[in-house]
DNA sequence: TCCTTGTTAGGATTGATTCCTATATAGCAC
DNA sequence: GTGCTATATAGGAATCAATCCTAACAAGGA
């Protein structure tokens, strides 16, 4: 959804963030939109309101809003990074046709725990969800019948 | 688990896989450990039996060994990929401290479903769930205390 | 308004993975 | 076994997302 510069100016204050113009466009652009973008689909978005502004900046923006806890990194079945605004609970739909990723909120799945015996103490600080199969539009394409190639496409 | 030559031979004739004493030591190393190697991992530890064998042949035949369904791939956290020679169903601890990937088997957790109204028609054909904390080695040096550096480790 | 520290742009670099291609070999038919 | 054909291998070149380096710049606090 879109954010209130106050609101903005606020979730970087409570976190101690320095707000920059670049900053903004970018988390801006990711709060805006559910289809988790990479780093390049930001870039390329955000250029349009900073034309000088670098890939790099664009890297090294995610990495702070990253650790700040800002916005999620997911990386499912090594394509490159895509990133999420959304940081509340909830898990994913993965479609291997086309690699889209939707957002599942099911509170089912956010109350998961390990049953089992825990080998050798791991101390577990959180988990998600992964579902894999084929969105409605590759479903109609009949791309869930047809077996990808076992190169990659990058 | 080691495997016989014949057991080998079997599972890559089902799949009408050639068979080849490269191959053969890229899947027996695989299925020999609990680790989930990277493809440089495998290709290290393979050159102790074939000196000459390339770090093309190892990507090459992990892509055919992935098609064929003998390993699966993961991918976590941006790290590099994978390999995981169990393909029985089961799901992933993930150290946060030192990467390192141990296998969870947890018969509730195979048996997941998606409860919600699943938008538009997603057609799942599998799911896994990926458990992320701190291994016993990183709690006791105290490594879950420490936030890592945003910026990435190769 | 000044200062300090973190941010930006841009260019260079890295490094896992893939591409290209000539040679070698597995598996099948005879 | 021998020969044939399709596929695998090795090695070198190429790709490209992501990171590193650095000089100029600007946000936020004093």
């Amino acid at each position: 959804m879109r954010l209130t510069p106050d609101e903005m100016r606020m979730r970087f204050r409570e976190r101690g963030l320095k707000m920059t113009p670049q900053r903004a466009a970018i988390y801006q652009a990711l709060a805006g939109t559910v289809s988790h973008p990479t780093a390049e689909d930001l870039h390329r978005h955000v250029r349009r309101q900073h034309p000088m502004i670098s890939p790099n900046t664009v890297y090294y923006t995610l990495g702070v809003l990253r650790e700040a806890g800002l916005v999620h990194e997911v990386n499912y079945w090594h394509d490159r990074s895509r990133f999420d605004a959304n940081i509340t609970p909830h898990h994913h739909l993965v479609c291997l046709g086309c690699r889209s990723i939707q957002d599942l909120t099911d509170e089912a799945l956010d109350r998961l725990s390990v049953s089992g015996r825990l080998k050798g103490g791991f101390e577990v600080t959180g988990h998600r969800v992964e579902f894999h199969g084929y969105c409605s539009t590759c479903c109609r394409a009949g791309r869930h019948l047809s077996r990808p190639d076992h190169r990659r496409h990058r």
